[in-house]
DNA sequence: GATGCGTGGTG
DNA sequence: TCACCAAGCAT
């Protein structure tokens, strides 16, 4: 046992998060598909961004149960994810929901490996579910948890390798509580969120104070450092005609696969063309600088690959699924154009 | 074990 | 400005 009082360090948090927890809408409900469709939404994304658009009440409004998820067509889960990013997430949570309708009679599952087994479940969010939904006693470790006990623990090695994982995990095995999993693991999570956080913990008022030996909370968890930026140019066409706009689909096997945004064209076609736009916007290790040229009074140039292409009603737009940047210079595009 | 995957916030 | 980070997972 790593502590000497897990009782009073479980007991600490559960108190502390019963007056300063969040009453977030993913708390307000035990149905296990719900639980699931946040702790989704929220891989690697902040609480900010799924709760100030509305993206969680939507998405549970649109698909009620997995049998609705199931049903759905690409062009509507994505559409229903934009905005999100990663949109893996939203594929496999359909894939989820498809072998939930097929293997478990549409009843979702409460055995903790076989909601492990589902697709696009780790470890993390297996527990998640399990604990939130079901309060089962079950671990959790996600970047909260690691910063968490890296601190209390004063864990000097790298936490994103496969021993620093290992340790993580051992720790948050023997400190989840038999009874109140649910609660504890809600509370280790806020607490690193709100007081111990990653730039300025807030170590004076922390509930955990008497039980963390770090004295340079900030250098902890230790990782190794990022992969290199790389610049990239992005040439694009805004091609309008007859109240149509010209629309590339990526295929499936790139990234964004299904997502519609302008097409693409080598920068000396546009030699002739007049600048809209310059915008940038990161993915993934890309710094992407985003130019979009005029071709309305002029012929568009040859694509390499017009099957890919279509001319799309403006007024379908807003349903075509969009990258986040293409979404945005459009929307600033056409409210300069009409 | 390392890499790819989106987007928005932060100091 | 820009590197880093966030309720990870699959390959």
């Amino acid at each position: 046992m790593p502590l000497q009082q897990p009782a009073s360090f479980q007991k600490s948090l559960i108190q502390w998060f019963s007056k300063e927890g969040e009453d977030y809408p993913w708390r307000q409900t035990t149905d296990p598909w719900h639980i699931l469709i946040s702790e989704v939404m929220l891989q690697q994304t902040q609480v900010a961004t799924v709760l100030n658009k509305g993206f969680f009440v939507r998405f549970i409004a649109q698909f009620p149960t997995p049998a609705d998820l199931a049903r759905a067509d690409e062009q509507t889960i994505l559409s229903a994810w934009e905005g999100l990013g990663y949109y893996r997430r939203v594929r496999n949570l359909q894939k989820a929901a498809k072998a939930i309708c097929d293997y478990h009679e549409g009843i979702f599952p409460k055995q903790y490996e076989q909601i492990r087994a589902l697709p696009g479940i780790g470890r993390y969010t297996a527990g998640a579910v399990a604990s939130f939904a079901y309060n089962q006693s079950q671990p959790i470790v996600d970047a909260n948890v690691a910063r968490v006990f890296s601190r209390v623990f004063d864990y000097q090695e790298r936490v994103d390798t496969t021993a620093g994982q290992k340790q993580l995990w051992s720790w948050a095995e023997q400190l989840v509580p038999a009874k109140n999993a649910r609660a504890y693991n809600s509370a280790l999570m806020e607490l690193g969120q709100q007081v111990c956080t990653n730039k300025t913990p807030k170590c004076e008022t922390c509930i955990l104070k008497k039980f963390c030996s770090t004295k340079d909370p900030t250098s902890l968890p230790k990782k190794g450092s990022a992969k290199k930026t790389v610049l990239v140019d992005e040439h694009c066409i805004l091609a309008i005609q007859d109240g149509k706009i010209l629309l590339h689909q990526e295929k499936a096997s790139a990234r964004r696969s299904g997502m519609w945004k302008l097409p693409e064209r080598a920068h000396h076609q546009l030699e002739a063309c007049p600048l809209l736009s310059k915008s940038t916007y990161g993915i993934t290790h890309h710094r992407v600088t985003l130019r979009i040229y005029d071709t309305r009074n002029i012929s568009i140039p040859n694509s390499e690959n017009p099957e890919q292409e279509k001319w799309h009603q403006l007024e379908e737009l807003p349903t075509l699924p969009m990258p986040s940047p293409f979404r945005k210079v459009l929307d600033t595009l056409l409210a300069d154009l009409f």
